[in-house]
DNA sequence: CTTGAGCGC
């Protein structure tokens, strides 16, 4: 290479014209010479069959157009791209500390993510893939998922004195008494605490909460327990938590599906949970 | 960097 280079940034930039529909195309560069003067080298060239053919009429059409908006004070060849050095200051999902809003942030945030591509958004009660979460499914108010039970049971039937006689209608159900209730567990048997379905959290963003948790894990089955570890004297999270499930598939399908998966910009790690000693 | 809080009569 000729030690000439170094000046070519004074050149001109190269201008690029066409092809049009008549399949011509016209490069216009500029070089330094022998004398060390600029000169102009017109190139045309016909493109290739081949690759205007892939393109649509309409395409084609449009390159005859005259240039418009900011490129016609442009040169063809003109940088309308252009590199800024300003800084940008990446905005956190939620300030931390923050309480209002929390769920609904949550939300927003979630919905952003799966619309990233993300494949873990399976609704519970229409088994839709991607659409939508549980909490928001259409169909939520028509038919009550037989295989759901919530943790939150809706209010006036949970308190265990509200069975009044006299209040009528949908007398409370007891979890257990559910239709397709803990059907994994066996009848009898397995009635240990469920805390050995705990599913160990790591790598959270530290604005992430309890009520986070519950969304990213109750998809995949009935939840009994999140917890996220915040330090006492700071108030932040420590940036792991736990999920406990009523059904161990459930907890396993979790951890298949959520271990890796990007939260946050963070890599979540999810796996089962050692036993805590008392 | 990363495995949880409280317990009183």
């Amino acid at each position: 290479m000729d030690e000439d280079d170094d000046l070519d940034f004074l050149l001109p930039p190269e201008q690029v014209i066409g092809p049009g529909e008549n399949g011509l195309k016209t490069v216009i560069e500029y070089k330094f010479n022998d004398e060390g003067s600029k000169v102009k080298i017109t190139t045309k060239s016909r493109v290739r069959k081949l690759a205007s053919a892939r393109l649509n009429k309409r395409a084609i059409e449009r390159r005859s157009w005259p240039k418009f908006g900011d490129a016609a004070n442009e040169d063809a060849g003109g940088r309308l791209t252009m590199v800024s050095t300003e800084e940008i200051l990446m905005e956190r999902p939620r300030a931390p500390g923050t309480k209002a809003d929390e769920s609904k942030a949550a939300g927003d945030s979630l919905s952003q993510l799966s619309k990233g591509g993300a494949v873990l958004m399976v609704c519970r009660t229409c088994h839709k893939k991607g659409d939508h979460w549980t909490s928001k499914c259409p169909y939520k108010d028509l038919a009550a998922p037989a295989d759901v039970f919530t943790d939150k049971p809706p209010t006036g039937e949970t308190s265990t004195v509200s069975a009044a006689p006299g209040t009528g209608k949908a007398a409370y159900v007891p979890p257990s008494m559910r239709a397709g209730a803990d059907r994994s567990a066996g009848g009898s048997d397995m009635r240990r605490r469920n805390d050995e379905n705990s599913v160990r959290v790591t790598n959270l963003s530290e604005d992430r909460r309890e009520p986070d948790l519950m969304e990213l894990f109750h998809p995949f089955g009935a939840v009994t327990r999140v917890y996220v570890a915040i330090d006492q004297k700071t108030g932040v999270s420590r940036g792991f938590g736990f999920v406990n499930f009523v059904s161990r598939e459930d907890a396993q399908r979790a951890i298949n599906k959520l271990n890796g998966y990007g939260y946050d910009n963070l890599i979540l790690r999810v796996e089962w949970a050692t036993p805590r000693p008392t």
